[in-house]
DNA sequence: GCAGTGACTAGTA
DNA sequence: ATACTAGCCACTG
């Protein structure tokens, strides 16, 4: 596989690796970047999560923050529901406690 | 080509 | 324990 330096082989990095996550694991930012080979830059793994379409199969609620919780975005969109995150990954057996927060020494995915 | 932006993180108070 | 700040760098206009 060729490391490409241009945008189109950084999405697929960071896409690919999200599309690894099993179900019932999450995984942070951070770690999806350093995995798509791009260490520290946890940023554009979100900005490329931003930028993923609805349709898209990339299970994008697997990627969490660092703190354990998930992640909303900046620009609210209409048919976005609050909650709708947490209730995919609570069908996958991902637990969240009271503070609505995953547990990731339990459930951050280890490959 | 330059400036603004952001689904983050680690550090500090 | 929570709240705020600075740094980080690819993407968009």
């Amino acid at each position: 596989m060729r490391a490409s330096r241009t945008s189109e082989g950084l999405y697929d990095r960071i896409y690919a690796v999200v599309e690894a996550i099993p179900a019932g694991r999450v995984a942070t930012y951070g770690q999806v970047a350093a995995l798509a080979g791009i260490p520290g830059h946890a940023r554009q793994v979100g900005y490329a999560l931003h930028a993923l379409p609805e349709s898209s199969t990339v299970p994008w609620q697997r990627v969490i923050n660092a703190r354990g919780e998930v992640s909303t975005r900046s620009t609210p969109d209409l048919d976005w529901v609050p909650g709708f995150q947490r209730h995919l990954l609570e069908e996958e057996g991902v637990l969240f406690d009271e503070r609505g927060r995953v547990d990731l020494t339990r459930f951050r995915w280890d490959p």
